[in-house]
DNA sequence: GATGAATGAGGTTTCATTCAT
DNA sequence: TATGAATGAAACCTCATTCAT
């Protein structure tokens, strides 16, 4: 405990607020905004049901207003954290050293791994663009974000055209979109497209399929050297 | 391979010969049904209300529920009928006679392209795999229903390979889910990514760029020749 | 039933809609006003409860939401309806013929009846005034409510005063909200008068004196002759 | 006729000789009051939030409750300072000396005086009489308080009719009545009446005019000396 | 004396659905 | 075939109040 700052005024505005409370406070916020996310991303913003945190929860519905104000609020919170943790742990993500062919790899394997693992994440974005991404926009901080993954890209691309082994025409938006778009309609589309092609997406040796796959295209597309066949968009 | 183009309809609509009221009742269910694809297509299941589509209909509510039993089977038979749709698109799809690289390449722009013309389909897709497909689940037809681009795909496909001019290592499934995850993720998503990258990508140019960088990645995939670089999931 | 306009389109909108129907709407609707002036006027807006009008009515609450869209909504619709009985009942009120001492006097004895008699009136008004009037601004139709009691008011005034016998020096304005201000605040505050006097201001022998000293004040004051006694506002 | 000017004070505040936590406690009490009393004039008591009192106090809301034990002790507490201090102002109102005339009319002015200066008081007692008083009722204090304006009133009445200037029928608290209810009403209901009448009374220039009619009225009413016309109330 | 965390009961509003005709 | 009236269950949200420290 530290001893700094002495009481000295009467009705002195607490600095370094009780540790325990103030902990308390935010594993409580925490608690919620977990369980939130979970709710957001099972049922979309819509079919998310507030009362249902509350029973998972064991907290009162008048807490989770109190801390975030309504809602979509806490929606937005939610949508905060979740882009918050994608950013932090492409931050940690180390590239440097490596050939251009096996870092590209390593992203987009990435990529696809980390949807794997927080597949809140599909839910909560396809949630987010039904609303034409009207909440986030709300969001101070979204927007203003940061994006280590767009410059990791980047520098892998530099790297690898420098070396005349990655083509030069590439767009890194486009490739970034692309990346992410393979990995991510592949998951968040699987029931409907397992409906369809009769193959259950989601067991092991599926995704391992597809994460060559992806590599494949990736790399395949990079290295490809030929001219491109060119078509315009509504000929 | 199975046999080219079944003749089978699936739900033929006999133009003539039909008492006032049979097609009354059917120009009826069909306006409800073309409603109610803009509705569910705009809110997503839960967001949609059935009040919002009796007012655009100036329709009693009871007629809604006459017709249909229910919002669910409404949905359904929304999602049926867009099924449907896409199926019959594709099977007008002629690509014989073309060479495999401009084949394939109309291919990937035709299928972006009818994304960009029925976006309704994203939305619907979307809201369905949020509940993991159980609507579409409950429909005897769209899980029987023969798939035709499959069948073009894969014949291109076979048809490149055989010229030499596509890699052998391709599941045609995979490549459909790439053809259709590269347009489809860019389309579905471009609100919170456009937030993101503080790009505007609905514009006419940076849809044709997209679509450029879409042909690109599936024909370089295609045409690349080297040895794939391999990489297990989660090593 | 009147058999006009033979039913001879498919789909006609009804022009002159079912008698049966159209009054049960009408009738309901009206059960919902009155049972809600009540309510408002005895616990004020605030206080008001929905829940409670639904308990007393025997209707769900979304058919009270079904017809007026909100409580605010509800409240609005209540206070139209007390303007426009207030203006329907002065219109009837008839004083062409009488003396003007006399129709002075009937006026200020009609008045305090009707508050009387309606009694909602004083509160739906203090209710709207703790709000600075914020609803029925929202009225499209009280702000342009012609006004015939002033009419009246005026018409007696002149006459009193062609004839000699009512002062010069009256703003009708002014006299309307006094002959209205006695009345009122002797019924509006009778609970906290009484209080402090200690007396049951809402006996008849009260109600008796209090009318007979309103007419004498106002007849007092529109007969009296002299020079009036002029003080400024805050010297 | 009671003994003027009582001297014993209803709630004396010694100034000195506390220690320090009292007096702090005395102002902190203060402090909520004044914030509550401007609270439930601008919402009444329903209306009123303890959370807004909160949020502008900047002290916990338990504190709250520990000086009052609810939010009716609280009005009530309000209530009671309210009248306590109106009681107070009309002790220090000198009119010895006056002719009854002009003290009448600073009798009126100064009631007026007194609403405008001090608007809660009309919105606290409108809240109330929403209630029939019944939380005042709950007040010790409030019932019991001697009330020195209607002295002050009957003095001057008497001088007046002693004189032969003013009118002998005349019930004080009938008058008393009549002198508030000229000004309280016009001021409580100036935005209804606004709305309707098309005049902004809360301008000076307005307000200037009211206040020479109130005094023209019950001057013109106490001086006239014809006989007065009886009417029956609800004849 | 004072606080921050937390709550239960109840507020308004919404919405898919049914009933009677 | 089609309608208008009506509803029950449940949604989001609020607010006076208490608990533990």
């Amino acid at each position: 405990m530290p001893p700094a700052a002495a009481p000295r005024r009467t009705r002195a505005v607490p600095e370094k607020a009780q540790p325990t409370q103030r902990r308390d406070r935010d594993r409580t916020r925490q608690r919620i905004l977990a369980c939130a996310s979970a709710e957001f991303a099972k049922h979309g913003f819509d079919g998310a049901r507030v009362d249902r945190m509350v029973e998972r929860l064991k907290v009162s519905k008048s807490l989770i207003y109190h801390y975030f104000k309504s809602k979509e609020q806490l929606f937005i919170a939610v949508m905060e954290l979740a882009y918050e943790k994608m950013r932090a742990r492409h931050q940690d993500f180390e590239l440097r050293g490596l050939e251009p062919v096996e870092a590209m790899a390593r992203l987009v394997s990435y990529t696809f791994q980390h949807f794997i693992d927080h597949p809140e994440i599909i839910s909560l974005l396809n949630s987010e663009n039904l609303y034409k991404a009207k909440h986030i926009a709300k969001s101070p901080v979204i927007g203003t974000m940061y994006n280590p993954f767009l410059e990791n890209l980047s520098a892998i691309l530099v790297h690898g055209q420098e070396k005349g082994i990655f083509r030069r025409d590439v767009d890194p938006v486009n490739l970034y979109i692309s990346i992410s778009g393979l990995g991510y309609f592949y998951l968040s589309n699987r029931y409907t497209l397992g409906a369809i092609f009769h193959r259950t997406l989601d067991e092991p040796v599926e995704l391992g399929n597809r994460h060559q796959h992806m590599i494949d295209v990736i790399l395949g597309y990079l290295q490809h050297q030929g001219a491109p066949f060119e078509l315009p968009l509504r000929p």
